[in-house]
DNA sequence: CCGGATTTTGACCGATCGGTCAGAACCTGA
DNA sequence: TCAGGTTCTGACCGATCGGTCAAAATCCGG
């Protein structure tokens, strides 16, 4: 792998597991086994690495929810796009730590300005589908507690299970929460 | 007020807002209407200042976690756990946020230390009182999900209901979840 | 083997940070 | 009015940060 690759996956791991801030180019140039100015010869600046490292996950969960259908009425669609949604925390977990865990204080960041932007807009989609303070409760603390989870699980210690079980198990309770049997 | 208690009150509000690390001792100062110095000669550091902030919260949910009763098997007790949480999760929205927020990546600071410490606690309680991977991701998605909901409301731009519009939602959707009538 | 392009590097810069310190300002009771 | 303690402040310090730059090293096609 090349070492512009391999830069920026050593500074996503770095980011999401020490914080953005917190991290100087000076260690992940030391992790790579490079210089300082190596790395902002790869990359214009930090938070250009920083945004090209999220970039494939944004772009995926912008995808998800820019298609994210008539989640309202619809069940079907509705368990469609948790399936979805699902998928991609899954896939791209430490951006999500990231998203979850650094987006809130870092707005002036680009990259965070947007995972910030796609989290708003995603929590105004539900908020039109729910009525009531209640439904729209229940909508924050499903897909939040979902990301938050996913995300803190690695990081308490929790050791957390293997993926093909996790999934099942995340799906099901989302759909306990959204997408009940009962309803339709 | 005194100074001395304004200045905490200024620093939190700040920290959960701006983020710890991001806010300075001269804005603390600035927004108080003070010098740096002075913020310095009441607070013996920058950390102090933290941890003295967050004590109060921290204080009441250490409390709330080790008086946790048999959360596994009693389902009043576990209502009655729900509630308590619900109630410090809503007296300290501020530190809450600080806590969900920034404890992940700032685990070098002290006060952030206890903070996910005593996180690793609460889920270490439920982690016992669930036996398959279904159930504990509920238990996750349950308590990260209010917390988390609680913290963003404020800063996803979302209207955020009144307090006593919250709080019952908040217990139903928890007892939903974690306390289902059909149980017992 | 050569020469231009790509890549790497150490030295350096300005800015900002938390924290120190000596002394000025202020308050209070005698 | 004066003295002693409390509170406040500006100047300063060392460290760290992201970023620049010119020169060195490396690579590769002809």
């Amino acid at each position: 792998m090349s070492l512009h690759d391999q830069l920026r996956e050593i500074a996503l791991t770095e980011f999401a597991s020490a914080g953005y801030a917190a991290t100087s180019l000076q260690r992940i140039a030391d992790l790579a086994g490079t210089s300082k100015a190596s790395v902002l010869y790869h990359y214009a600046s930090k938070e250009q690495l920083l945004a090209d490292a999220m970039a494939p996950a944004l772009d995926e969960l912008t995808a998800i929810v820019s298609g994210i259908g008539d989640v309202a009425a619809d069940r079907a669609q509705r368990i469609a796009f948790l399936e979805r949604f699902v998928d991609a925390l899954l896939a791209h977990r430490e951006v999500v730590h990231l998203i979850v865990n650094q987006s809130a204080t870092q707005q002036d960041v680009p990259a965070f300005a947007r995972a910030q932007a796609l989290m708003r807009e995603l929590s105004e989609a539900f908020e039109l589908a729910a009525g009531s303070t209640l439904e729209k409760l229940r909508y924050g603390i499903a897909l939040a507690g979902a990301a938050y989870t996913l995300a803190a699980s690695d990081l308490l210690g929790l050791d957390s299970p293997p993926v093909d079980e996790i999934r099942p198990a995340l799906n099901t309770v989302l759909r306990e929460l959204l997408a009940p049997e009962s309803e339709d």
